[in-house]
DNA sequence: AGGTCAAAGTGAACGGTGTTCACAAAATGA
DNA sequence: TCATTTTGTGAACACCGTTCACTTTGACCT
């Protein structure tokens, strides 16, 4: 275990392998799953469709590694914004607003992060593989969230923590889609009483801790 | 124009085109627009690939019809739903969980049915195009209770109705998409302080009425 | 240096897809 | 009965993911 330096031969391997990940990543950016076939990827990187099996066992298994660092990358702006020191309030709010922005910045990928991941592989080892996930450690940061701003007071104190967060997950995670899906969603600017896109996002992030926030007197 | 009653081979074609649609409808529902194949379906019909494009000028033709003809089920389930005599508080709540209930029982669909429709056709005639379609009336019973709510007093005044309805829309629509995509969502059954799906998706409503609700003392 | 051996890369093929087109069969209308 | 339109077909085209036997390459060891 001395060589801890890369040897020339692997410094070769993961250019290649780079430069499939590039290929695939900038055709995939511009025309989704539809659009990326490996022949195309062989193709741009000049050579035979059958070398990229020496990299990726599978066109899933490729793209795959798309997502995953896609994810990575929404996770880290995420954590960026939710460690700013700011009033726990406006922190929430810009939180959610910054998943979705940067969410519907790759809309092929966000959609392609949630899609094809029905019914396979073993299931029960289903807990620890999750947290595991970009994904997964996404939706952590969320939980810690809700459990700071039940813990601060900022939040109805009843509210179950894990719930709440796959609750507000799941909003969060609807207007992405909704944009991704139908590019120009709120589709209000030009209204009566009409917003951007950027004004929307704010409007649902408040929307949703408006949810979660302290009033005085609802005893049910 | 007096020929109200249809020929036996205008029927018998609206027999074979039925056929058709039954088989695609069986194959898609279980294994989603992936396992769906002209030939598949041509196969299951005892007619040839071809014939099928007799009766569909592609097969992105054939699912439209397909989806379109599911959301507008879910439609009807959704009016039933809302005009129902009840206290418009619980009419609401009940209203948000019943759209992701039909939703979810199938998943296929209603992930189709907002995928695969980004950039085509021609843009302007958006507004007027959006209306006649299944997904825009749903949207606009939405709409409607939305605006009936802040009328009845219900939910606060300064709210704008579209925008409301929409932010509502995505959430609804988020949680939806979230069972669809991951089967066993909440995943929270068996964990202290767990609920059932049908009482997430009772618990997901609830919120997203709260935040539309008045409450005493808020003034900005 | 020469020889060995694993890795990298290739071309051709297999079975699958949506779709088209020239053609045959059948139903329709006169 | 004949002409015309509709319905159905088989073969092909161009693409897809993937595999496999094969050659080339490059690193390592004597």
């Amino acid at each position: 275990m001395q060589d801890s330096e890369i040897s020339p031969a692997e410094r070769r391997r993961l250019r290649v392998r780079g430069a499939i990940l590039d290929a695939a990543e900038k055709v995939f950016a511009e025309e989704g799953e539809a659009g990326l076939s490996i022949r195309r990827i062989a193709d741009e990187i000049d050579y035979s469709p059958a070398a990229i099996y020496k990299y990726f066992s599978s066109k899933d298994d490729l793209v795959d590694v798309l997502k995953e660092s896609f994810f990575g990358r929404l996770l880290g702006t995420v954590h960026e914004i939710i460690d700013r020191r700011e009033p726990f309030s406006a922190r929430a709010r810009r939180c959610m607003a910054g998943y979705v922005r940067i969410a519907i910045e790759k809309p092929h990928h966000y959609v392609a992060a949630f899609t094809g991941v029905r019914a396979d592989d073993e299931a029960p080892s289903d807990a620890q593989a999750f947290d595991d996930t970009n994904k997964g450690r996404a939706f952590s940061v969320l939980t810690d969230m809700v459990s700071e701003g039940i813990e601060g007071g900022h939040f109805r104190p009843e509210l179950d923590t894990v719930n709440t967060a796959k609750s507000v997950w799941a909003s969060i995670h609807g207007l992405a889609m909704m944009i991704a899906h139908l590019p120009d969603f709120p589709a209000t600017a030009s209204m009566p009483g009409g917003m951007s896109q950027a004004e929307f996002i704010d409007f649902h992030a408040d929307l949703i801790v408006r949810s979660l926030e302290k009033q005085s007197g609802v005893a049910a």
